[in-house]
DNA sequence: GAGTGGTCTAGACCACGCA
DNA sequence: GCGTGGTCTAGACCACTCT
């Protein structure tokens, strides 16, 4: 390990616990270590990085306050994994206006490949002219359509992927478990929008009808944008739920 | 000082850097040290609880994770105040789609003091008949209106709120500085809706137009609810920016 | 019982702000 | 130079999980 020293006027210094959590960091997103599977123990991360148990301890906290990595006392340390019940309504904050929280599923979904536009690889960081994989999709809640979407990546992370129809309803676990590319973060833009002819077909509503527009950038665990999501919620009988702390 | 001793088997007990946490935030919400206030320091602290710094240090840790205080280095710390240039758009969420972030202003508002509602009384956790302070107002960005909203207070937690008029444009800086009611939290609903009568009058825009509808629950300190709002924004060049972590 | 994370302590030294 | 928070270490003991 090259950890800097202390004392050092460089002006990059970081301290030794940052240090150890940008390297832990690297092992998880370059896959390392994998979702689900186990760090070595506290101990033993101390003695590799010839750093005290206390300054792993503390580069492992502000990772598990990132939801990176979880603890399991008595057992050891994760790396997170999306499939768990818990993470599944992370990023979906759609919730019937009763309570209790919607999770609208897809009947059907089209996929096609083609060059990113100029906007999309800006805002996916891509070079001009990549492909990306395109999936529109309708999903219904209670037997009634609450939102279409479409979502935009970039193919070189997900090879094959129009190759994998039906997609499942939660991609996110997918992107994890069969591509290693874990969503950690999102930046979204919401709106209200009027229904243009064709989301009022799909959604069965009147033409300018009002519509909670959300754009989304996905980021992974490193920060780096994933994935381009527009959504347009139906919220006759739902609302988009948010905690501001 | 009552901290309770570890080895117990009371099912109520909490580990002692929480113990600390809630006392220091009792301390906090009831207005033993106010705003801008310096605490005494972590070893006087210490002291004072019987306790090593270092666990003074962890329930300190907690509150400037959420917010409450703040820490200088090299001159102590302070429970954190709403004035401060970084806290301003800590809950208004209008950005410009330009990136630019948006804090409208208002020209005139109303204020009616009232019984409270059914609603209200639930939502605000108030007795049957408690009386509410009701604010209606319009608020422009670049010389046009960008929302309409209608905010509701327990009249009990701000006395004469009625003959402060006219109301500063940032009420959360204000109810802290002249309420001693510090809004540290929010749980909001968002909903597409279309333009009503006096929405479409008062936003210049076409009766069914659709606006950004926002009912937001404020919560202080303690997690206590606070004000209830409701904002309806015109989102034709501005968007409410979020982001998921 | 062995191994892991969780809590708590005591003390050293560094970096910063201020008088 | 002093007092503050910030970093780092070393070690003790507790609570949990599995074998």
């Amino acid at each position: 390990m090259e950890l800097q020293e202390r004392h050092s006027d460089r002006p990059g210094f970081r301290p030794l616990y940052q240090q150890v959590r940008d390297l832990l960091v690297s092992r998880i997103s370059t896959g390392a270590w994998r979702p689900a599977e186990a760090l070595p123990s506290e101990q033993a991360l101390a003695v590799e990085l010839g750093v005290s148990q206390g300054t792993v301890r503390k580069a492992i906290d502000s990772l598990v306050a990132e939801n990176l990595i979880e603890r399991r006392q008595g057992k050891g340390t994760y790396v997170a994994q999306h499939t768990r019940e818990s993470a599944q309504f992370r990023f979906f904050k759609l919730t019937h206006d009763g309570g209790e929280r919607a999770l609208p599923s897809c009947r059907q979904s089209t996929i096609i490949r083609r060059p990113a536009s100029a906007e999309e690889c800006a805002k996916l960081d891509l070079r001009r002219r990549s492909d990306v994989y395109q999936i529109a999709r309708t999903r219904y809640a209670r037997n009634k359509p609450v939102l279409r979407e479409s979502i935009v990546v970039p193919a070189a992370l997900f090879p094959g992927l129009d190759t994998r129809q039906p997609l499942p309803n939660t991609l996110y676990t997918f992107y994890q478990s069969e591509f290693g590319v874990s969503v950690n973060g999102a930046r979204e833009r919401l709106k209200a929008v009027a229904a243009d002819k064709e989301a009022a077909r799909e959604l069965l509503a009147a033409p300018g009808a009002p519509l909670l527009s959300v754009e989304r950038v996905a980021l992974d665990v490193a920060g780096r944008p994933i994935e381009l999501r527009r959504t347009a919620f139906l919220t006759e009988n739902t609302h988009y739920g948010i905690e501001l702390s």
